[in-house]
DNA sequence: TTGTATGCGTTATCAT
DNA sequence: ATGATAACGCATACAA
């Protein structure tokens, strides 16, 4: 673990001042071809790397930014992450990621301590924090791009998922496909988008005559449990469908189906929602309202980059709209046979 | 977007020296309680929070640890940081996310990177870079630990899956139910540790006194493409059970059987590899050599904790254990009916 | 084209 | 208990 090399070490070996070696670091033109390729060289040879650290100390730009989502194990983010990173990574921007765990107070410390190491930007993922505390926590910083969440405010930027349009499609292709007795179940009351899912299902059935029927709507109370029982509640109701909230609930659907010897998707149709890997690589595949992750992940850090460089006319709002995604986990209820 | 305040504007507040500040800031004794509640008050009515760039200069310690990793997307990289976090977060330490698409260049570049943000220490999953390569990058820097890779060197530590012992307890339990043509599919050659899942799995075999069919030893080329087709080869060769190299290609095994007719498990058993929550969540659900995923996250965070701390007795390499997780995937041959 | 002086915001050292 | 001064490694402005 040899001593770090500063800028004036290699100044030193190179017998020029440090403002040269900076220069040829920052490749201003201002620097004779020979005196270049001498520092270059001697560079090269001490394997010399300048810190990031001071360097963004004058500059006042970090190249980085923070990126803070409730959990990096669900694939959902997981998948947008990888977007992110990807566009960010191209633009010379590195990531600091931090988990909050669904949790007020670790929103609250995450997003201070991104402060604190001066981000050039910040992606704030389903924070909990309410308006008004957010609002608080980010006047005096660096723009922002929230997912999932609309928070009208100066240097913030939203890109939202059209979750009630996803539930009205996939509620209408149900109904096409010549069910009537379709289940719903709703996901966590934490989520905004539950709301609106069940909006768009309810808008489906209205517009083809389906009167609702409340015992039809179904919500689990935390985290993925007790879809299992929602979906024998439902059975029992004698739904022939079942539209869920996202894949992975749609992924116990069909288990739970499958201990009460009901047939995916002879018996009952399920759709799920995001279009994560397992969608596809489930048995039977997964019909889902598929969400573009990369795509979404792509277009937060362009937004973020963007609001960084100062670009004007950016769009306050990005709405992402789901698609219907055809798998084996749905068939059509031939009415003549 | 308010300046920044910095330490000195609270001293001019405050009415003392900067010192004074960094003194309450860190939580110093030599403080008089008068004025380090007074202190308190004006940091907490403003606002102030201290910039860590300017901190790290003089302490030479970032708080900052850099993850490089391939696939942010596969839920097995993702468990695993997800403990990784944690633990980190526990800490006090942040996390620097690099993907690196198992891109050599991209490895370089990433680990470069992270060098000139000076962080504390690195966690290296599968890089591709070779032995040598990778020993003369990490001369200069701090701790290391790495995932699944062994090198000898200072201030290298590593945390191994076992692999054979996953392969041949994969290969013994589908023996013990009853099975004796194995087919196995052997991960993409990049990966180290399909030799050794393969010696596993041949080593149960001869225990049992099997003879290897080298007709049912069938390897993907890259990524996950073509289990398909090699699902088909091994069934046309008669195998009751197929062993994968991880829990996705495993998903891939099973509709390739559904495709052909042929039941899981009834027809085919099938063994996976990882424990990703896929495994749990599929229908049927997995029986497979899991890995503690989370657990895995949360010892390289600590071991590369105490490496930063200094202290001594690190082991230099940690193993890990993949246990046989029974699911629905597989079935007992029973032999007398 | 190159060098000198200054400052970024903080902590460390040594005073008082 | 508090303050003055220097230092961390770099880029910027200005001078030569």
């Amino acid at each position: 673990m040899g001593k770090k090399l500063t800028i004036n070490d290699i100044a030193k070996m190179a017998g020029v001042s440090r403002q040269t070696i900076s220069r040829v670091l920052n490749n201003k033109e201002e620097v004779s071809e020979g005196t270049r390729k001498q520092v270059l060289r001697i560079i090269e040879e001490h394997g010399f790397q300048p810190s990031l650290q001071a360097r963004s100390m004058v500059t006042r730009k970090t190249n980085t930014i923070a990126l803070l989502l409730p959990d990096i194990k669900n694939p959902f983010f997981a998948e947008i992450v990888y977007g992110i990173e990807r566009t960010l990574r191209a633009n010379n921007m590195n990531l600091f990621l931090f988990t909050t765990d669904e949790d007020v107070e670790h929103e609250v410390s995450c997003i201070k301590l991104a402060q604190n190491y001066n981000v050039d930007g910040m992606i704030l993922c389903s924070p909990r924090l309410d308006d008004a505390n957010l609002r608080k926590m980010i006047t005096k910083i660096s723009p922002i791009v929230l997912l999932n969440r609309d928070l009208e405010a100066e240097g913030v930027s939203s890109v939202m998922v059209d979750a009630k349009q996803g539930g009205y499609t996939a509620a209408k292709y149900l109904i096409e496909q010549g069910h009537s007795r379709i289940g719903i179940i709703v996901g966590p009351p934490l989520a905004s988008s539950s709301a609106k899912r069940l909006d768009g299902y309810k808008k489906a059935l209205q517009e083809y005559g389906i009167s609702i029927d409340e015992d039809l709507i179904v919500s689990v109370e935390v985290g993925d449990e007790g879809v299992h029982k929602l979906t024998q509640q439902l059975i029992r109701r004698n739904v022939t469908a079942i539209t869920t909230y996202n894949d992975i609930s749609a992924a116990y659907v069909i288990q739970a189906c499958r201990d009460l010897n009901v047939e995916v998707p002879d018996d009952i149709s399920v759709v799920g929602f995001d279009g994560i890997v397992l969608s596809q690589v489930m048995t039977p595949s997964l019909t889902t309202m598929a969400l573009p992750l990369f795509e979404i992940g792509d277009t937060i850090a362009n937004i973020l980059l963007r609001m960084i460089k100062g670009s004007d006319g950016i769009e306050r709002l990005t709405t992402v709209y789901p698609l219907l995604k055809e798998g084996n986990s749905t068939k059509s209820i031939s009415l003549s046979y």
